[in-house]
DNA sequence: ACTGGTTTTTAGATTATGTCTAATGTGAGA
DNA sequence: TCTCACATTAGACATAATCTAAAAACCAGT
């Protein structure tokens, strides 16, 4: 995604597009890393313009209320962000609680039997194990 | 499950039945209502013997690590706990945070190009949207 | 029953993560 | 230019969970 398309993203929410939150939004799309909000925190303010702690967790929750970026949370560790390029589905290591992306492929839903009443708005996939750098020393935690 | 179930399940993993595991797995095991670990304490504290906060924690922690219960995350929410009984998939709810099971069906494994190197050790399929209770006011948080 | 070693429990301190507050800054439209 | 809603900020605060160090419970072997 380019910068005019980040732009556009933002106008398309209501948001403005300020820098902070732009390089937020910018930092998550050239890196498919899934970093936790402290990571991000530090990435934006690596390179100026600063950007406070406070800033950084707002943009994060107004990105993830427009539908533009994606949050996971992680038993016992922080929450990691995504931003919402392609489908995909996620592999969490269990040892070092990375998260990795898994090529997309078609879910079958649910009978509406079991839903109920639910409405459902959407379904994700989670597969968990070690990941490539985990898995030779298939240690504990 | 049975006291002696739940014993058995404990000494098949080593850990000794104390009151306070004892509390926590057999209160699990009678509500599939996935109670976080505060109300987990509290619940456990409403009848004797008395279990601290970091007890019931520890007893969570080692209980997940048998494999005997299940650790639910939950963005911006304490995590939630369930019980390994049948297995099931998991509806939350974008509004209040609750977690329903679904009833289990079976869920088609990424090829084996897809995961690489990774070793997969499950697989779960996670639900969102309103549940019953929220979705008649289809509010925002 | 006593000894020694392991597991478990405990209260309270501590850490980690994230949110809130109140003041200040910023920019788009009248 | 004025105005007002939206954004940012530092630091206080809240919440969830873990850690620490000491005491207690428990078991096996004697």
């Amino acid at each position: 995604m380019n910068p005019e398309a980040i732009q556009r993203s933002f106008d398309g929410s209501g948001l403005r597009c300020t820098p902070q939150r732009y390089a937020v939004m910018a930092f998550l799309l050239e890196h498919n890393r899934h970093p936790t909000a402290a990571e991000i925190f530090e990435a934006v303010n690596r390179v100026d313009p600063r950007s406070s702690r406070a800033t950084t967790y707002n943009n994060l929750r107004d990105l993830v209320k427009a539908g533009l970026v994606r949050e996971v949370a992680i038993e016992g560790r922080a929450a990691r962000f995504d931003a919402k390029g392609m489908q995909h589905h996620h592999f969490i290591c269990d040892r070092c609680g990375n998260v990795e992306d898994i090529k997309w492929y078609d879910v079958p839903r649910p009978g509406p039997g079991s839903l109920g009443k639910r409405v459902l708005r959407e379904c994700e996939l989670i597969f968990r194990g070690l990941c490539t750098k985990c898995a030779p020393r298939r240690a504990s935690r």
